[in-house]
DNA sequence: AATCCGTGGCT
DNA sequence: TAGCCAAGGAT
């Protein structure tokens, strides 16, 4: 017996049914392991499945605009994946006969593809051996071997034990195997060491305390902001804008506003921002309602305004739309002011 | 190297 | 509950 043996054996018993493990669709498999970084499966599925309803291969995404595609993936979050997946389909549909690279060198110079997806892709779809190393793999070899810190020595060791293990006639399988060991045994806090295939190879386990590896670093704490937005009115119509592609929720659709600065009132800070972002002066009615957010580095609490125009734009320096509630179901836009949408439905968008 | 980039679920 | 963490990549 042998980790890898014991892993692949645990697998094939355990093995989760997810719409994307039984595929080795080339298109597929990027598309889930895009979608899956950072994100939890159970987030991602009804995501990957009306994608691939809507956009069945490499070339019909290589066709469709970004803001279509920003559509599909509004909610799941780290926008800048969906903006790189697209770029990539356009440079395989353009460059390469919309065939899918399968050497590490032509996937891994795509944008959005960086070591982990291309070992991920390169193993499950086109069965060649290379390592995935994830948060999940990490955390899981970092207990196996006993290694703390992932220095880059060793995150070598990691590196070329896993290249060792790994099984070279179904890499794909063990690297989803080690995955879903991490996922579903090997948790961060109180892992289930008593079912675990490979505990007797496990240095943490033999420690007596598998959560003191590996160490947690400690993270910055993250700051709070208080935020305006405003629903500028004109007839039936109200103003929403688009945001730079490239920034933070780049591409996406946002009520005008802003920050609001030390010493500055809610009113005050919304007049200058729809000011300075969109050069129309207003006339603010009312508070409609707040909500919180967090958002991986910061978190906000964004106070929500109904407000009058006469609907003149001076300087737009973003793309800008006057459209009508119904209207707003055509445009993607960040999950904050999905909870805006909630408050002005309970309130039926009246001023 | 450290920080930026979303969101949801869990404790 | 406030913080931690998740099938990472770009800068």
């Amino acid at each position: 017996m042998s980790v890898t043996i014991s892993v692949l054996d645990w697998y094939d018993k355990s093995k989760r049914d997810l719409p994307f493990r039984n595929t080795v669709n080339p298109y597929c498999v990027w598309l889930s392991e895009v979608m899956l970084q950072q994100t939890q499966v159970e987030t991602v599925i009804p995501y990957y499945n009306k994608w691939l309803e809507k956009y069945p291969s490499i070339r019909s995404v290589a066709l469709a605009k970004q803001s279509e595609l920003l559509k599909y993936w509004e909610g799941l979050g780290y926008y800048a994946r969906c903006r790189n997946f697209h770029k990539s389909a356009k440079i395989i549909v353009k460059y390469n006969h919309g065939i899918i690279p399968d050497n590490w060198d032509e996937f891994r110079s795509l944008p959005g593809v960086g070591d982990y997806t291309d070992a991920a892709v390169l193993s499950i779809a086109f069965k060649q051996p290379f390592p995935a190393i994830d948060g999940n793999i990490r955390r899981v070899m970092a207990r196996i071997l006993g290694r703390r810190k992932f220095s880059k020595r060793n995150m070598d060791i990691i590196r070329s034990t896993l290249y060792k293990w790994i099984h070279t006639e179904k890499p794909g399988d063990f690297n989803q195997a080690m995955m879903d060991l991490g996922a579903c045994v090997c948790f961060p806090t109180n892992p289930d060491c008593m079912n675990c295939p490979v505990n007797r190879y496990c240095k943490a386990f033999a420690s007596g305390n598998p959560m003191n590896y590996p160490l947690k670093k400690q993270h910055k704490k993250i700051p709070h902001h208080t935020n305006v937005a405003g629903i500028i009115w004109c007839g039936n119509q109200f103003f929403i804008q688009k945001r730079d592609p490239s920034g933070m929720l780049g591409g996406l659709w946002e009520f005008p506003g802003g920050k609001v600065e030390s010493g500055e009132s809610l009113v005050e800070a919304l007049k200058r921002e729809i000011e300075e972002e969109c050069g129309i002066g207003t006339n603010i009615i009312k508070q409609v309602g707040s909500i919180n957010h967090a958002y991986s580095h910061f978190s906000i609490t964004l106070h929500l305004f109904h407000c009058k125009t006469n609907g003149q734009v001076l300087k737009p320096e973003r793309k800008h739309q006057w459209i009508t509630p119904s209207e707003i179901k055509q445009y993607a836009f960040p999950k904050a002011n999905h909870k805006l949408f909630t408050i002005l439905n309970n309130n039926d968008w009246c001023i």
